[in-house]
DNA sequence: AGCCGGTCTTCCGTTGAACGGAAGAGGAGG
DNA sequence: CCTCCTCTTCCGTTCAACGGAAGACCGGCT
């Protein structure tokens, strides 16, 4: 299958460079303004913008601006890796909450990057980036390092291959480091992260894995980095993460290393 | 603008197609079954999806069915009636549950039908058919008739010309039935629903109102019918709405009924 | 084994839908 | 008034999209 030189040609992938023009910190664009960000001739842009409205895949406000649309929001909703997952993971997310009043959040992998599907938060909790359907690096998080350990080898040589993206002067700068990490993860069956991404906050992430063992998602819980005890957190954290893979049929308990076995009955099944 | 007669012209409308082939209850679809949901030859189909697929905004699992993929919800996460309502609602939502221990939904209007963007849920609460993400018609539900009775005019009529599906002999049944019903929304300021959807639930509404103080969306919480008392839960619920319209920078507590003032202070702003 | 029903995929000649330049409508600012 | 920006409509050209045909592949049935 060798590489198109054309720029772009077929329909449909201009209709999706419209769709990719919107980002978190634009979610209203003028005519021109997609014209421009995706290099569309003006008329070209109208033209399938037009049928984009028609089909409810975007709307128009008040101003006449373009705004991604709630029939993408629904259908957004159907993705299996979306809210089946949340749906799921929900009451234990809640219950991780109580138990830690400290920010819940639930991420997959996409390439080479975590992607956060929910956040349970207090409002008083510490400060974080992410944003529930945004993403970050995946050397730079316990989700992300959780998600890269048990992830196929070509993801991870991938991963470990790439310029590592420095947030503080505790990311892990260095493949080496990145790759002892991982192998650590894979050992323990958990990751902390200690100010990778903000001094001020600690993460601490378990692997959520489906019916054929698979890890599919990651569970974190962040706390001020000031007076935290991870420790504490880890066996509460990997309940929890053990128990949304229960609820999606994972062969659960039987892979359990031995010293970890009375963590199961830290967080009440059904109370 | 004459109405164009032939079926399905367009390579968008195609696609669109494609993309609403999925449904809640049937998410994971082969080739053969989207071609004929939508109608499309088989090759097209295949052409088409294939061009999805390298976009991300459909993907396959490992026995090669279709599903859609996590781009797309990324993308619809973007909608500003969607995930960005949420965000701003979340909290309130989580106070309402913390008052009431049971079901809390947000909801908007999408044409004629309420479009659910968030439910907080206890373990043992009362069953409800609606899921996030999914529909129901606006005349069935106490967010429905908030939402309707705030809609432009011409979708009242559009909506009170429609046949009512009945779910229960307590759905409202006759387009002047539902015409009281919406005066007195308007004239009280929230709705309450008993066992219009499913006998055994009960569900009180107030609107969400945005800078323009427009009816954006609205906020119920459903419980047990039996021995529920909405009275009770009117006060709480059109105070979280309150909440979530002054965090989206309503013109607030300015537009109260004199007798609701006090109502204000009953869930705590802080706390 | 061989056959049949279903799947999915590749190939390729035809054709009409998509393309985008041109022109004009509207609107804000000077 | 003119200028500069936006968006929208029109329409002749052309090339990407189309979809039939053919074949690969995978069970299940006899």
């Amino acid at each position: 299958m060798p590489r198109r030189t054309a720029p772009i040609v077929s329909v449909g992938a201009r209709l999706q460079a419209i769709l990719e023009a919107f980002t978190e910190t634009s979610p209203l664009l003028t005519l021109s303004e997609l014209s421009r960000r995706t290099g569309l001739p003006l008329t070209t842009t109208h033209r399938l913008v037009g049928e984009l409205l028609t089909g409810g895949l975007l709307e128009r406000d008040e101003l006449g601006r373009y705004r991604v649309g709630l029939r993408m929001w629904e259908i957004g909703s159907l993705a299996p890796r979306g809210l089946g997952l949340r749906a799921s993971a929900l009451p234990f997310l809640g219950d991780l909450f109580d138990a830690t009043r400290n920010h819940v959040q639930l991420a997959v992998r996409e390439g080479t990057e975590v992607v956060y599907l929910e956040r349970i938060s207090a409002r008083d909790a510490v400060h974080v980036v992410s944003r529930v359907g945004g993403r970050l690096p995946l050397h730079a998080t316990a989700v992300g390092l959780v998600l890269l350990a048990h992830a196929e080898h070509e993801v991870r040589e991938q991963a470990l291959a790439a310029p590592l993206r420095r947030f503080t002067e505790r990311t892990l700068g260095t493949a080496a480091q990145l790759r002892r990490a991982l192998a650590d993860v894979r050992r323990d069956g958990y990751a902390v992260c200690n100010g990778a991404v903000e001094l001020v906050s600690l993460s601490v992430a378990a692997p959520v894995r489906d019916q054929e063992d698979n890890v599919v998602a990651a569970l974190s819980v962040v706390v001020p980095a000031k007076g935290a005890n991870p420790r504490a957190l880890i066996p509460v954290v990997r309940a929890a993460a053990r128990g949304i893979s229960r609820a999606l049929g994972a062969p659960s308990g039987l892979r359990l290393p031995v010293a970890a076995r009375h963590e199961t009955h830290v967080l009440p099944e059904h109370g």
